[in-house]
Formats: C-alpha cells, structure tokens, sequence
DNA sequence: GAAGTTTAGGCTCAAGGACC
DNA sequence: GGTCCTTGAGCCTAAACTTC
C-alpha cells in the first residue's frame, strides 16, 4: 500500500510485467517534485540505490523497468557515471529524484525485492502452463523414458521444465538442462546426472519456488550432516547421491560439499542443490531409499558384466567395443573422434600463470596473448585459467574467512575439505596453500595465503572497508554471544523455518580443538576480516529477515 | 535513451590423475 | 576397479561499456 505509484510520465515506460504483477512503485508526481532549487549529490545517491540493488540483489533491468522507467543500459550509465546536480537538465534529473525517492522508503526496496522474486514465480507459472499444453498434445502412446523427455541443452525452458516437472512427482520426466542430448540410454539402465529423485513433500512446489521462498540455509551445516549422513550408511558415492538426489555429476557434487558456498553468495539456481539436499535429510526414507538404489546399480552393474562377458565371447574377430562404447549407446567412433582432448597444464605453465596473476590478476589481453604464446597455449585456455582462478580463490578465501570466524563450516572438522588431504606434488588448491595438503601443514607458513590476499587486494575484495571501521555491530562477538543465533543468522543456523534443519552447525564449539595456532599477525588479520564479515552478515541478515515469504503471491 | 557488444562471475560438466 | 579431487572448459546471466 505504501508503494508509490507512477508517474504519468514514466508511466508508458514503466511497462507491467503481467497481469498479475505488483504495482509498479515508481515514485509519485507527489513524490517526485522537480524542484530546481534544490541540490543533489547525485554520485551518493547512485552510490546508495548500487548498495541497496546488491544488497538485496536486485538486477539493475528491474530498478530500471520499475522504477525509473529506464532500461538496463541507462540505468548503469547512470550508476556509474552520475552527473552533477547542475549539469543535469529538467528531465535528467527526474531519475535522481525517483532514486532518493526510492531510497527514503524501505517499503519500495522490500516490494522491489519481491517483484524480482515474482517475477521468477510467474516465469515458472508461465513454463508450467506451457509445458502442461504440451504435454497434452504430445502423443500419449510414447512411452516415457527418461530420454524421451530429455529436453535439448540449449533449451531456454529445460531448466525451469525440470523445475517443473522434478517436483511434480514425475521423476521419469525430470532431466536437467545438464543431460547431453547423446545421452539418450533407451535402456535407462544407467542413473545419469539431472534425473533427481521426486522430493519428498511440497508436491505442489517446483524446486525454484521451494528455493525461492527458503528462508536462509546454512549451507556449511547442510553439507556437514549429508557428509555425516552418506558416510554412517556407507553411501558414500558422491556419484551415486548426484545423480539421484541433486540432477549432478559426481564432480560437482564433491565441489558442493568440499567448498560448500555461503547461502548469501549462491544465485538461486545455486541455492538449489542445497534446497533439495535440505528437502533430503528431512525425508526419513531418504537413506533407505539412496540404499534402495545403490542395490539397484550393483545388480545392473553385475547384469552389465555378465552381457558384456557374453558378448565379448562372441564378438567376432576381436572387435572389441571399448568403454565410451559401453557407455554411450550411440556412436563411439564418431563421438571419439569430435572430442577436444583435456588440456592438462604442468607444473611450470601453472606456476607461471599463478606468477602472472600476482602481478596482474585482470591481465590484458595484450599480456593473455604473450602468456599463451610463452606458454604455447591457446588464449582461450590462459583466458579460463585465470577466470577459474579467479573464481576459486574467492570461494577458498571466503572459507577460510568463515573458518576464522570461529570454526563455523568446513574448518570446524579439523580443516577444510579442500584442504584436507590435498594431493602430494600436484598442490594446486586455489588458497594458495601450493602442496602443503593441511591447515596443520600450514601453519606458521602463511606465504601463499598473503600473497593471494595481496592479489585479492587488487580486485576490489578486501571486505575491511566495508564495515567502515565501525564497530556497533555485534562483528567482533562470538555467535553465541551474539544474539545472531536466532532464525536467519549464519552462524547458528538452528531454526531453518519452513525448512527446519536441526541441530546444524552445533559443533562450532569443536573448532576450538582442531583449528591450529596462527601467527599472532595472522589470526589478527583473521580476526579483523571475520568480524567485518560478521558485521556484513548481520546486516544483511537484519534486512533480510524484514522480509516473510510467506506474505509473497504466486 | 536504446540496442548491441564486451567482460566477469557463477554454475556445472567431465577428463585426468591419485587414492584406497 | 571404484571413488574422490582437481581443474579446464562451456554456457548463461548481469553489469559495464560502446555505438547509434
């Protein structure tokens, strides 16, 4: 109700999403006054509506669309590069006043941030209702087999389709967007990654409402208890529960619970395999039912072997069908013949890239092209070297930020699992810990690690400045301490609301055993860094929790 | 201001190698 | 042989930048 409405002007520009979409909270003619008179800094309300887009992550094509009635390009433009107050005309400076405008009323953020959420809702509404049509015009004599629903890769709607369809309690006709179109096993012997088994409850929910209505997960506790939960069964095939429970590959399943994302960092479809593994430890058959096919796989295993024995024995002039012939029912040679080999970097490419990426962790593609060509490697390859190095580097930093926070998350378990056992001479984890393998290895060491927060330094990811030096949050307690233990917070995630993981994350208390001694510099800058994490944290939470998402239409 | 292009981040897959 | 970990690569999206 408090949401501004349009103004006539913005109004034709300000287009409405559907039918069922809010009104729109463009400021007012009322609120919007252009007074002339008045003085504006403009770069600080640009520098307020940026904090408060990413604060609650609200894409700038919405802002724009919503509230000023400007498209995505406009809206950075203005962003980033705001005019002064007296070089804007009239009409220029109309944005500025519906920003601070928008600024000055928490109601419009929160209802901004539930446009986003809904518009994601009636997208899916949309591919439901689409899907259904087309289902109902299909032919109903195919028989469903897990490939003939197996939507192309490029398919805009495969993910939103198995979305749809992997809670709807049709598992034959869930696939990810992740299944290859190859992948067509007519046998459907074989679990492949993106066929999920239905969950368990919230029949009537896709697994993108589910996670867009979650409350905050503590995703270190999430992946703990599955680890615990895998490994007292001895289900401890991370393959096997990929596959079945979360649509992925087993690569993937090892870096989700290995470097387990914070809740806040993960976009939703990131945020999905955690909803989903949420949704799993509640379900009391979970186990039996992941035992159920585990028992399935060894007897198709065992079928498999016996085919294949019986058919070598009379394969004829010894045309031996080798394994990618066994795997894909379709075209070995072919197949074989189109794949890139995997580029496998040495030690001395490697180390000069890291060497280069302590000096410039942006290079230009000036310095992309002399690297591929010292190194005789294809640009495309040093281009994703550094863009994955980047990006894991972020994620352990993050980790080992959550780990000094106080034994919250991986580290609470005597290191993290990234860390952990880190292969002798190969030592090329992303934390800069080199060959190291343990934090207990590491410490007293500290190189690597400096060095790469020099490096991180450089790409705008020092967290200190953040918090602004001020120290009226609870950023330097202790969790428990703290009163952040209740609902929502990250560091003792006991009460998951709708979602109700219990007794996660209780063993922070543990960390105090097997976190090592550091250096004194170094568990200052820890503690420093954990605190204006917190502090950040807190924040976010605070704002977060103004929000109930039961209050939100679908 | 809109539309197109570039760049970076996020998520994932899957190959290759190591471990058990 | 099965499993796990690491990591190069592909694809998608959002933000930033450029052009008209």
């Amino acid at each position: 109700s408090s949401i501004p409405t349009s103004t006539p002007g913005s109004a034709s520009a300000a287009v409405p999403l559907a039918a069922s979409s809010p009104q729109p909270p463009p400021a007012s003619p009322d609120m919007a006054p252009v007074n002339d008179g008045e003085d504006m800094d403009t770069a600080e309300i640009a520098r307020q509506v940026k904090e408060q887009l990413i604060k609650h992550n609200i894409g700038q094509r919405v802002f724009g669309h919503y509230v000023l009635g400007l498209s995505q390009g406009s809206v950075s433009e203005i962003l980033a590069r705001p005019k002064p107050w007296n070089k804007l005309t009239i009409r220029g400076k109309e944005p500025f006043h519906k920003m601070r405008q928008f600024l000055a009323d928490e109601q419009n953020i929160l209802a901004l941030r539930s446009i986003q959420g809904r518009q994601r809702a009636v997208l899916i509404i949309i591919v439901r209702q689409l899907l259904s049509q087309m289902k109902s015009t299909q032919a109903e004599g195919t028989p469903k087999t897990s490939a003939s629903c197996s939507p192309a890769p490029e398919s805009p709607l495969s993910s939103a389709e198995e979305s749809v369809n992997g809670l709807a309690g049709d598992p034959l006709a869930s696939q990810s967007s992740g299944l290859k179109p190859l992948s067509e096993d007519p046998s459907g012997g074989e679990s492949q990654p993106g066929t999920p088994l239905p969950l368990p409850g919230h029949s009537g929910l896709s697994i993108q409402e589910m996670v867009a209505m979650s409350p905050e997960l503590d995703t270190y506790a999430i992946t703990k208890k599955v680890k615990e939960v895998l490994t007292d069964n001895n289900l401890e095939g991370q393959r096997l529960f990929g596959e079945t429970i979360l649509g992925l590959t087993q690569g993937s399943v090892s870096d989700l619970l290995a470097r387990p994302k914070p809740w806040h960092k993960l976009s939703l479809k990131g945020r999905e395999p955690f909803v989903r593994m949420q949704l799993w430890l509640q379900d009391p058959h979970s186990v039996e039912k992941l035992m159920d096919m585990k028992r399935l796989e060894k007897k198709a295993a065992y079928m498999k072997r016996r085919l294949s024995s019986l058919s070598d024995s009379h394969s004829v002039d010894g045309v031996l069908p080798g394994p990618d012939y066994m795997q894909g029912s379709q075209s070995p040679v072919g197949q074989q013949q189109l794949k890139k080999p995997r580029v496998v970097l040495g030690p001395e490419e490697k180390e000069a890239l890291k060497k280069a990426y302590q000096q410039k962790p942006y290079p230009s593609p000036k310095t992309i092209e002399e690297l591929a060509s010292q190194l005789n490697l294809k640009t495309s390859t040093v281009i994703n070297w550094f863009h994955n190095y980047r990006s894991r580097i972020r994620r352990e930093l993050f980790i080992e930020e959550i780990q000094a926070a106080g034994g919250m998350g991986p580290g609470s378990e005597g290191g993290s699992p990234s860390l952990r056992g880190s292969k002798s001479g190969e030592g090329d984890s992303c934390d800069g810990t080199e060959s190291e393998g343990t934090v207990e290895t590491r410490q007293g060491l500290g190189v690597g690690l400096e060095d790469h927060r020099g490096a991180c330094k450089d790409q705008g990811m020092e967290v200190e400045s953040e918090a602004g030096g001020s120290n009226d949050s609870p950023a330097e307690l202790d969790c428990s301490a703290s009163g952040l233990a209740g609902p929502g917070s990250s560091c003792v995630q006991s009460g998951l609301g709708i979602f109700g993981l219990t007794e996660a994350s209780s063993t922070s208390s543990a960390s105090s055993t097997n976190v090592p001694a550091r250096n004194p510099r170094d568990n200052n800058l820890r503690k420093k860094k954990a605190a204006n994490l917190n502090n950040i944290i807190h924040r976010l939470e605070k704002a977060a929790s103004k929000e109930d998402p039961s209050e939100w239409e679908f």
